[in-house]
Parts: C-alpha cells; sequence; structure tokens
DNA sequence: CCATACCCTGCAACCGGTTGCATGTCAACA
DNA sequence: TGTTGACATGCAACCGGTTGCAGGGTATGG
C-alpha cells in the first residue's frame, strides 16, 4: 500500500534476460544494432517485469527531455484554451510532453518561469511575451523559443495579424455613417494591441474618421463595464474593442442603461471568443487560435532537430471579419445638443 | 550562435571555488550543514558561472521530478480553464511544474497518457477521468493519484456537487407550473451527469413531475441543437441541460424557430461558464472550479509528502443555483391542442 | 584454407547531481 | 594538557540509462 510498487531498472532486465545492461538499452532505442532474437526476449522480459524507461535518467544521459513549455498570459482567457490544445496535440504526436503556466500577465513572472523550466525543456512556446526584446534576444542565445503574437527579428515567430479584418470593421462603420469611433486598447506593451491599434488608426485617417483611443485597465469584462461613461462622453457613436470580452462588457454597461447596441451605439469584437454567444451576437474578428498553436509547436520541434539554419522565420496568420448584428447606423447625438 | 551557449556544471563550480563537488550541491540543498562563508562563495561563483543545478540529474538521484501532471477531458471546453489555472498556481507555489494534457474525452487515451507520464511526474491529477473503476485502482498503486469529479472509493477526490442547485432548479420550474420538463444529458460514463441526472430525477419524483432524459452527442452547442426536434417533440415545456454549451445550443436553435426563451420553452444551464453572456442570460449553476483545482493540487501534494495516511480523502464542493432569466411559466401547449 | 569484413554483443566510462560515511579541525571542558 | 564532541568538508558510491570502442563469431571471397 504505502510503498508504490517498484518498477524495475534495466539492469534487472539485463540479468533476467542473460544480456548486458547496454543490450537492455539498445533493444528499445536502436533495435537495428541487435538481433531480431535478442530483441525479442528482451523485450519479452521487459513486458513480463512491467519495465518503463526511466525518463530522467536518459535525459541525464542524453540530454533531450522531451518536454517542451508553452507560456501563457492568462489561461482562463478564452482566446488561448484552443491554442494550448492544438499546440499540446501536436506536441503529443512526437511523443513530446508539455509543460503549462500561466504568467499572469506579467513579463516578470514570464521570465521566473522560464528561468524555472529551463533545465526542464528543450524549447519554450511563448504567447503574447510581456518580456522586454533584450531579454528575449538574451535568452534565445540559452534555449530555443517560438513566439506568437510577438515580433522580434531573430526569434522564430508566428503572428495573428487582425489589421486587415479590423480596417474592414472600419469601412463598414463608415459606410453606415459613423464619423467618430473609439478604439478600447488592450494591455499596452503587447503586439497584438499595437498591431490592431495601428491598423485601426491607418484606416480612419484614410477615411477621415475621428479614432480616440481608451485604455483599459484588462482585456476583461469588467474593464469594458468601467469606460463606458469615458466612451459615451467622448461623442463617439461607434467602437471597436480589443476584445470580445472588452465589447460584451460595454454591451453589458450599455443595455444597463437602456442603451441598445445596435440602435445607440455599434460595437465590434475581436478574436471571435464569446462573441457568437452574446445578445446581439457581436461583430468580431475571428483568428486561427488553433492554427497558430500548431504552427507554434512545429516550428519549435524543427529547432530541436536542426542545429541551426532559419531561425528567423515567421508564419503570418490572416483573419476573418465575421459580420453578426451590432453594427448599425449612427444614432443622432442627442446628448450633444440638448437644446433642439 | 548555433550551439547554446552551456551551462557549467557542478564540478565547474567546485573547482572554481576549490571545493568538493559535494560542498556545491550541499550549498544549493543543505546550506547548513556548510560554513556560511562557504556557502557564500560557492554561491557568489555560481552566480558568477550561471550555474543553474542539472534537473534530470537531481531528478536521478533523488527520485523526485518535481513535476505533476492535469489531465482534463477538453482543454478548450470553459468549464476547465480556470480549474486548470489555479491547480497551476498552487503548484508553482510549492515549486512544482505541471504537464497538461488534453484526453479527448476518451478514457483509453485517458490511460496512454497517464503512462508516458508515468515516469516524468510524481503524481496525476485526473479531471472527470473516463477510465473503468478497475483501472483506477490499478494505477493508485503505481503512482499517486487525485481525481476530480470522479468518485472512486480509495482514491483522494473533490467533488463538485450541483445536485441541491438542479434540485432547486426543478423545484423553480415546478412552482412556475411546469409539469413536465426534459434532462439533456451529458458524457453518460462521467460522475459528473450521473449524480446530475440523479439529483434531478431524485426531485422530479418527489414533486411527482415527468421527467424525460435525452442523451445528447458532446457536451457542446452543436450537441444541444440537434436535440432540439427530439425534445420538442417529447411535450415537455422547460429543460435542464448537462451544461450551459448545450442549454446554448438549444437556445439558439429555439431562437431561430421563433421561440422564445423563456416565453415558449423555460430553460437551465449548468456551470455558469457562458451562462452570462448569452441572452437572455442563462439561469445556470455556478460551482467553484477554481477551487476545486486549488484542492486537487494540494492534495497531491499532501499524498507526495506523507508515505502514507489518509488517503481516501474526500472534499465536496458546493454550488450555487445562479438565477437569470430563462425560467418562466410553461406556454399552453399549442401543439398538442391543435383544434383550439 | 586463410584473410577480410561484417554483425552482434559486452565492457566501461559518462551524464550531473546526491548522500552516507570518514576524516580533520577546533573549541570546550575536566 | 588530554579528551570529547560538534562542526565543516571531502571521498566515493550511487541513481538508471546511453554510447564509443573493442572483441568474438560467422560468412564471404580469393
Amino acid at each position: 500500500m504505502s510503498s508504490k510498487s517498484r518498477v524495475p531498472t534495466i539492469s534487472e532486465i539485463a540479468e533476467r534476460a542473460g544480456v548486458a545492461r547496454s543490450s537492455v538499452s539498445r533493444a528499445f532505442t536502436r533495435p537495428e544494432l541487435l538481433s531480431a532474437t535478442t530483441v525479442l526476449r528482451i523485450k519479452r522480459v521487459a513486458e513480463e517485469l512491467g519495465y518503463v524507461p526511466n525518463s530522467s535518467a536518459r535525459a541525464l544521459s542524453t540530454g533531450k527531455t522531451g518536454n517542451i513549455a508553452f507560456l501563457v498570459p492568462d489561461v482562463a482567457n478564452p482566446y488561448f484554451p484552443p491554442m494550448i490544445r492544438s499546440a499540446q496535440l501536436a506536441a503529443e504526436n512526437l511523443d513530446y510532453c508539455v509543460f503549462l503556466a500561466d504568467f499572469e500577465e506579467s513579463g516578470l513572472k514570464e521570465e521566473k518561469l522560464i528561468e524555472r523550466f529551463a533545465g526542464k525543456v528543450e524549447g519554450v512556446i511563448l504567447i503574447s511575451s510581456r518580456m522586454p526584446e533584450d531579454r528575449l534576444q538574451g535568452l534565445v542565445e540559452k534555449i530555443p523559443i517560438v513566439l506568437v503574437n510577438r515580433d522580434v527579428p531573430g526569434i522564430p515567430r508566428v503572428l495573428i495579424d487582425a489589421g486587415s479584418s479590423l480596417k474592414q470593421a472600419v469601412r463598414l462603420l463608415a459606410h453606415q455613417g459613423h464619423q467618430e469611433i473609439a478604439y478600447l486598447s488592450g494591455p499596452s506593451v503587447t503586439w497584438t494591441n499595437k498591431q490592431r491599434q495601428a491598423a485601426i488608426s491607418e484606416m480612419t485617417n484614410e477615411l477621415g474618421l475621428q479614432l480616440v483611443v481608451i485604455p483599459t485597465e484588462k482585456p476583461s469584462l469588467e474593464s469594458g463595464q468601467a469606460v463606458v461613461d469615458q466612451m459615451m462622453s467622448s461623442g463617439v457613436t461607434g467602437a471597436i474593442a480589443f476584445n470580445d470580452l472588452i465589447a460584451h462588457g460595454i454591451m453589458t454597461e450599455l443595455s444597463s442603461r437602456a442603451l441598445g447596441v445596435p440602435d445607440s451605439f455599434s460595437i465590434v469584437g475581436c478574436d471571435n471568443s464569446i462573441s457568437p454567444f452574446t445578445n446581439p451576437p457581436l461583430t468580431s474578428v475571428s483568428n486561427e487560435t488553433t492554427e497558430a498553436g500548431k504552427i507554434a509547436c512545429e516550428m519549435i520541434m524543427g529547432l530541436l532537430g536542426e542545429t541551426d539554419s532559419k531561425n528567423d522565420q515567421i508564419t503570418v496568420l490572416k483573419t476573418l471579419l465575421i459580420e453578426r448584428e451590432t453594427i448599425g447606423p449612427p444614432q443622432k447625438k442627442i446628448i450633444s445638443s440638448p437644446d433642439l
């Protein structure tokens, strides 16, 4: 009971099978070096005794742990789980195990975690990294790294480019007659936010729209609710949010003030996470997070296989604007002309 | 470039510091055995050379890997991420790293994964395990295991008991006048489903309601949509779904048939995952998945610390029915009396 | 029938820590 | 001043695999 049944070692198998320890090892790692009959005999004995190679020992002598780490800013943010899932599945197919860790949107914690994983993994996949660029540059000298949604030259990366879809969203708003719109921005240090904001800004400039950028505390529902006052007093008639959670926070708050969407206000989300569930269904930008996870995993595996080669590869994934029911024509500005 | 800068070993530190290898080891693991000055000197040299203990080597000689595994049926199911997150955070506080794996709702895959992790971890947390009870019983002899939402005697477990909340939901429906309700069941092998169904069934019996159990393919939105025909033709006026996703599928499908909730039909979800986002907001059962993850992690740590002791501990977490806007009085059955 | 080559297997060192035991030093105490 | 013990450190074996090298056996070709 108290003592878990001990697993046999290579030595015991060797003795039982009447061969050297090295033969047992080879039977599992390079069976083509042994005669078929020997391999068979060893494997039979091993099976019989329930032998399983000790992975620490193997890792020690080969230097390969067969593990990778996957770091995300927030496991519970619905944007990430599909990515985690696909990456893990891809790794598993290559007999790799994956460590998962949540760095809680903090670059410092991110760095601490990487340090802790350093000896345990062969490579690290960093999602939406918050670490300063120079630290990343330094890190990549020590351990293979792949970035997702972070653009650092010299480090392999996969980027999800919501730019064109967001531009399309701006066009749609303009087409409906909106003149002044807001961007509810996300974590300011992230590549994702910078890239989204830049795309929107570019398009509003091009179309001659007024853009108001309103920062949010966190990419969460609550933060969305919190900025509604500021947003409404800025005079905009529509908004694009950094993500669906913020957008939904806006909708909730608006609704509690008896302001309907899209009748009183137009809103666009991003990430297509909870957007199909909202009421009304939120127009949002879908992105292939599943694909991104898989590709990131394949990239890191590529890095492990070869000693050098293209370590500046970059993959850009496209997105799609999914039009639902939260864009309409702007409401007449009753607020700004109370004297009518 | 191609060669990652190698990390120094204990021997190099020893040589540089003019001490034996064992002293270097002790400086990190049991510094109280050495004089303060020696520890300081060693640490300084180590720092200088960027020494980091090799965890494979350490694991090999101590037999402790400092890792645990966390297995879930589906990472992307919104029910699990908060649990994953809290467990990982708890583990991290004790300097443990956690492997995450998705067994895709399959008991076979679950078993394969456990086998793969066997040598790499000190313990395994199994969420909503699909493995047959006897296999679990066998497994627990080989490696410490903690179950979440699975009730197997002799294995430490944490159960989230939605029973009382679901009974309350039934009472609510009955109070509104519903006579026949449906339970849209989840994965039939799971403890969670059995437990939920049993609670509902018990209460409908007690109140003299008619209960129709309708199985779903998967606990997903699509599966919810797919059973609407069957559900409506069964003559029920309200339903409780295994989870929010199924409930939302029902709502979506109903809505596409111009049947409103709760005017035409009452529905209750479970898990409180997407229920705040639906339209109208779904009445659902909230459960402390975050707490569950944390407790499971603490349990496994307890198991690792002590050789034997209470390995039949069991923690039951309570739930809360969150009333929103999807329960109303039953609609008159137009269908069953077309001659009116 | 001997030389050459190849195939199979064993030996032993090595990966990088940990730890029981022995040794040496020094202070305290009688 | 001799004895005792606490404390600090070193020695060497060990954890369980992997792998370069060497040697023995058999087959092949001349």
